[in-house]
DNA sequence: ATAAATTTTTAGTCAAGACTAAAAATATTT
DNA sequence: AAATATTTTTAGTCTTGACTAAAAATTTAT
């Protein structure tokens, strides 16, 4: 059974909605996360339904079969392999590395991905701190919070960021915080959320939405 | 302005037939080139002529314009780049690449081509012996003959094939017949236009449609 | 030079994937 | 429990790229 790019780009919207809210996912969150209207989801859906890869029932939003869920997995696979050749290989920072996975991770070659992930040494993790599934689709989930629930004084490592839009990445580059970079909280305004960071001995205050995308290991 | 994966691989047919035949290009020949059908191909070729990568006269064929010639070139140089990656760099044998390729040459990042090349030292050439053009679509041409027009105890070096199935191919691979082979010619059958060469000390007989597809440098 | 054969174009369809506007179902208020 | 608001689906349309069948133009043959 063969996915066209677009069935592909679904599966993964789908999944990575199910692993934040648990249940049957609605047509408006998924039309929402790919730009596109909801009657444009309920024709995809049903689609993807007769293949088999989700389960639909009117009006009570979609979940991902056992199939789906291996299919995105395929992709998010493809897509994370890419973005640690790009920046391993292709001096591609961090911020810069999406669009172009997004592309790459619809290109069909077991084969290709395959010794891509040798070439690579079978990286864990893509430059964003996320995990990157194996063959059979595994992969070890990390242990991590936000930032934002870290208490005054406690010191913690980034292992990944919540939010990989160019944007953000480049605001985190100038105030030096990259995977593995050590962060203690000095301390946090409970007006507006926003909390002072100590980073290489550099003071430092981050907006609350700021804290809510970085993920720390403590 | 942009081009789709449909577009794209006209112009990339276009060229190639441009390169052999001189003239005006047939929707007939486009159409066998890409397995498709002549009314199709008019239709295509109008929306490539309002786009201006080619002029096109009612019943007289296409030809490229400059335009068309640079896209048609940018989409090959990736295409050969990502031979030599895939060769390179991730164990595929010269009959595995293509359709490999002919998915990711449609990879739209300036970036990533041009890194790519830095990466794998500017290559001068593809696992097939054809040259690959520079970020400004130019290449060098080289010198070369089909084997078929060797005369008898003349010498040569295999320099590329004319022919990229994976079939043709595999049986250069079952003779030991790859890039920069030597190859001498021992004698040849009127009858049927066969070959009989010498290759590694081996004799061997090839038919006249093998030796019509193998370049040499002599 | 006309007839026959071939090539090319036109006209009308189709499937995929998206859209708008309207209808139907579900959820939320009061 | 009605009334209102929201979500979801349906119905109909559009674009891209391809197709078939028929018409038009060009070539080749007689």
């Amino acid at each position: 059974m063969m996915f066209t790019l677009s069935e592909e780009n679904y599966l993964k919207a789908i999944f990575h909605l199910q692993t934040v809210s648990g249940k049957g996912i609605s047509t408006n969150a998924i039309a929402k996360k790919l730009e596109t209207k909801a009657s444009s989801v309920t024709d995809m859906i049903k689609k993807l339904a007769d293949k088999e890869v989700l389960t639909y029932i009117k009006y009570q939003g979609v979940s991902l079969t056992d199939l789906g869920r291996k299919i995105a997995l395929g992709v998010i696979r493809k897509h994370r392999l890419w973005e640690v050749f790009l920046v391993e290989k292709l001096n591609f920072s961090w911020d810069e590395v999406h669009d172009v996975a997004e592309q790459l991770e619809h290109i069909k070659s077991t084969k290709l991905i395959n010794e891509l992930d040798a070439f690579l040494e079978f990286p864990k993790m893509d430059p964003h701190g996320d995990p990157i599934p194996d063959k059979e689709g595994k992969f070890q989930k990390i242990e991590k919070k936000l930032l934002s629930t870290l208490k005054e004084n406690q010191l913690g490592v980034c292992v990944g960021v919540n939010d990989s839009s160019s944007e953000f990445l480049k605001y985190l580059d100038r105030y030096q915080i990259s995977l593995g970079q050590k962060i203690r909280v000095v301390s946090k305004e409970s007006f507006d959320g926003s909390v002072t960071i100590l980073i290489n001995n550099n003071k430092m205050s981050i907006s609350q939405k700021i804290a809510n995308n970085i993920y720390i290991q403590s």
